[in-house]
DNA sequence: CATGAATGAGCGTTCATTCAT
DNA sequence: GATGAATGAACGCTCATTCAT
């Protein structure tokens, strides 16, 4: 039955490409993410079908690694703001562990290779967020504004937040919560 | 050398790469920018020694654009508020007047290709904008945070909100105010 | 190894490299044929140790089914331009009912893939029609022609009106007439 | 003004995928067609958009090359038998001339790059035999077939004529007579 | 023997940069 | 200085062939 197409090549070919972008950003050569990864040159394109398909799907599978940080172990039954924050230090904690796959996910965000087709997916994926970001607009002073340009403000908010925390690192616990205050203060 | 023969054509390059790198990312041709320049191809290299010069030029050059835009006019005798306000609102209205220019500043704030000394540059021309946030920070709940985090939080909202006004031009003036609003309250 | 166990499955690859050949011409890739044959990539090479000895078997299987087809039948007692016109006329048949292997067979014929090992071998198969045109050359005009050369220009008429019948089918059995006639005319 | 694109420079690349495309077929490396053109690899590619386009352009200058060489000096005033003459051994003569360029030809005509533009076009270049032609048929036992199946056969004669010329060149001469004489009272 | 993943040389093409004019 | 042809390293991707399963 031949060698089965492994996961582990495939994951293998994704946490390269994860280091390897974040090193040297998406114009780094397949051949660079295959060799980084202990593959072939070609076997990328066994798992891949082109190096924009390999880019699209990792920025899906980082975007659901992200919300699935967020969400994990949500207090279902706590106030608001405690689930606001839950999320928030999830996703910080997250990038603070996880710096190559921030900066990945931050080129792939901004890059033309991904299709609306994945964008799509990748918002998709942010439901559960989202649900949370409502209510928390729904009672605050920006009860008018457009959700799509509430969550704009809050997630660039996040993102400042954990770029700083990863470059500087030592008091990330500190600025993560000052980014929250401020975050809930221009929310509520 | 450093000041070649004609400012016109340096200019014609630099509006030249600002249209071109927005339609088409950092990746366009250094051939497809000098046609469009309506110059030769090796011409462009009269101009600027190499790519990388060419766009840390323009990343600069926008940088202070953009300062200028936002300082110009600004009310000395005002509150801070109507200062930071004025501020606000010709950055927003620079960002909705020259969206290519905002697209290329953007791409370029990301690139790898700018470097450590232009990017420093590029912190100095903000040092007017830095000098109002800092009274604004001064007295503000995040007294005790860094600077350097202080503006990042600032800057990431700015863009936040002129990246959705560019998308939604028939309710900029709202958004702009919105926006400025949950910055205020974020910060004092 | 040199009779593989299954005899269908190489007839099957064979009648896929037809299709696929005619199709795509000898550039396509072994993996297609071997798809198209319903057997996988790397069995094909169970079969044919390289693509060039599959072609160059196909060609010479090729080669011996025209010759069959054109001598099936012969009426061994007919006069000589009888014996010419079945074989004329099975020739035609064939190309006719087998576009694609005459395609296929068009291809190979002027590929340098094909040995000139191969190559005798396919000119020996054509040994039973040389015979008769061997005869038709001996008592006509051109008997001081070598008899490569008299055969060179029988096999192109051949080529070009079979050609010609598979690309106008309505007419088919007319052109053959026609192709025939001039065949004899300039042999005769 | 720069160096202007030399029209030798084309030439030698032209020159150069006629040798090498006679030596190594169509499949043959732009970099080795380059490399003996004496140019750099990219070079290639300021004369011609592609590589089909160098294949499609050489294939038409070829043909253009033959009907130019089996109409120079035709006699006007002659018989239709002493301009056929003329016009069958221009073409062996240039075949036997050029053995690369008629092997370039051959392969270019049976290839599926050339594009049914560029074969409409090197159909009109071949309009002046074509009158030629036509009155040979229209008096001999062929009129009643048309015309393109008519010159097929003519065509597949003089191939197979040139080709075994070329061969053979020992006695070419008289090949092309006799092949002359089998289309002639093929034809008439 | 069948499978299909793995391999890596090789291809057509691009493009920043150089340089002859 | 201006031009644009020349350059060649580099890239994404293909595919005949091998080999672990």
């Amino acid at each position: 039955m031949a060698r089965p197409k492994s996961e582990d090549k495939r994951n293998a070919i994704m946490a390269a490409a994860i280091r390897v972008i974040a090193a040297q950003g998406l114009a780094a050569p397949t051949a660079t993410i295959a060799k980084e990864a202990g593959v072939a040159n070609g076997s990328l394109f066994n798992y891949f079908e082109t190096k924009a398909d390999l880019v699209n799907q990792l920025y899906l599978e980082l975007k659901l690694e992200v919300m699935a940080a967020a969400l994990d172990g949500l207090p279902t039954r706590g106030t608001l703001r405690e689930q606001a924050f839950h999320v928030w230090h999830g996703w910080m904690q997250w990038a603070v562990d996880n710096p190559d796959k921030r900066r990945a996910l931050a080129l792939l965000g901004v890059s033309d290779e991904i299709t609306p087709a994945y964008r799509e997916k990748g918002h998709q994926a942010a439901a559960g967020i989202a649900q949370i970001l409502e209510r928390v607009r729904a009672n605050g002073p920006m009860r008018d504004q457009p959700m799509p340009f509430f969550m704009a403000l809050a997630e660039s908010l996040s993102c400042a937040t954990m770029d700083y925390m990863i470059e500087h690192p030592e008091q990330a616990d500190q600025h993560s919560r000052a980014g929250f205050e401020a975050l809930w203060r221009a929310m509520c």
